[in-house]
DNA sequence: GCGACGTATATTGTATAAAATATATATCGA
DNA sequence: TCGATATATATTTTATACAATATACGTCGC
């Protein structure tokens, strides 16, 4: 369940695999930012490749969403508007209650366990400064323990990749205002110990409240910040 | 909306696209069956291209969920248990009848006449005998149509993919048995009338118990059909 | 005969090279 | 000068060739 063969080196069974999650994680990092041309044999070269698994990779990010082909003219970073990311988030709620409420039934004690352990590391996180690098990551952890119980792999699959696509906009988020980080710790918090009393009712609520808060607070969040030149990487 | 140039035989913007949607329709239509290997060379040669097409066609239906990859081993049809059919089902019930509820204040007449059309469609190819083939796209255009004014293209998109992930085993089923057809007739009836009538509570339950009673008619029909050999197909 | 190892073959994964398409620049005519 | 067409360049798409990996088979030792 943690990253494979981590802390090893040993590379990935494809190039295609690695630079996928390579440029993924670019992606949601924004170091590459939103509407970039994406030039295979630039990333070919840096990456010290062939253009062939550098095509294989975008193919699949493009799957996910993250990018965006135009035919005969390259891939570009997908950049979502607004009510884009709106719809994320709400598909987010709609989805997610469904695996909660069939999830709580059937939560083994090491569920919670787990789940604490995460909040515990959320916690660790936030003492040592912000780590949006890796927020999301734990926040997707967290949900799907808790949604795992269920056996429902697409829609976990699915719930995923929307995660993913609102994580960019996430991590912008985080690094520039410290309240979100707060808030959604202390929903977390109460969200596990309603899934440990087994209370379907008040945690499909609050679930769906976690979840419209984050998004009627990064809407926020964007808007000001695009109404005005959202001015952040200059060149 | 229909087949994008038809009948011209012009050769789509990539060979990848038209191999892509070739080799969909073949998945679907259950030419090829669940759990075959699909060699790159073999293809490769069948379309008289090279096996880079065909391996990105490949990536492409991967993404969908209708092949799987096994690194170094190759691509195979992928083959649904049945839970994983029940659960495409289930999450169809969820997300259509949200998109139903967003989309029906908005829907305008032309939306309405868009739907009565491909009922008489409908109700053509019924007269002409079972169309399987075309079947699965009627009934993806008439439930698109009802859901386009929502204006929830991520939504759409997923159901489309739920859609397209449920066809194989609905065309079979239609092979076999033509109870189902008439019933669908019956309910998409009497869907567009409530949509007609803006009547978001009825039609919303309407559209539930439509999806969840496919779900267990084809889900009762593969079990008895599972449970029994399967023999449809000899070799 | 049985299991482990090594080789041969088939297939996938990647690199390089050629063809097709799009974009930019230049040339021509009015 | 302006617009349109033609040419050149950049980039993507596809083909061919090579490398890496997995599977099947056979050989050897016991």
């Amino acid at each position: 369940m943690k990253g494979p063969m981590a802390s090893t080196g040993l590379k990935r069974q494809t190039m295609s695999a690695a630079l996928t999650d390579e440029l993924r994680e670019r992606i949601l990092n924004l170091d590459i930012p939103e509407g970039e041309q994406l030039r295979q044999d630039t990333l070919a070269a840096e990456f010290g490749v062939s253009r062939i698994p550098v095509r294989e990779a975008l193919l699949q990010l493009e799957g996910e969403g993250l990018v965006t082909l135009s035919a005969h003219k390259g891939y570009t970073v997908t950049a979502l508007s607004l009510d884009e990311i709106r719809e994320l988030f709400d598909l987010r709620a709609l989805i997610e209650v469904d695996l909660l409420q069939r999830a709580i039934p059937r939560l083994e004690t090491h569920h919670i366990e787990r789940a604490r352990e995460i909040l515990a590391t959320f916690d660790e996180m936030l003492s040592r400064g912000s780590q949006e690098r890796d927020w999301g990551q734990l926040n997707w952890e967290l949900h799907a323990v808790l949604y795992e119980p269920a056996e429902r792999p697409r829609a976990l699959s699915i719930v995923r990749n929307l995660h993913r696509n609102a994580d960019r906009y996430l991590r912008l988020q985080l690094k520039l205002t410290q309240r979100t980080n707060e808030r959604a710790r202390e929903e977390h918090n109460r969200l596990v110990n309603l899934c440990a009393d087994r209370d379907v009712i008040e945690a499909s609520r609050l679930l769906n409240e976690h979840v419209l808060a984050a998004r009627d607070d990064l809407l926020a969040f964007l808007a000001e910040r695009r109404g005005s030149g959202e001015n952040t990487h200059e060149e």
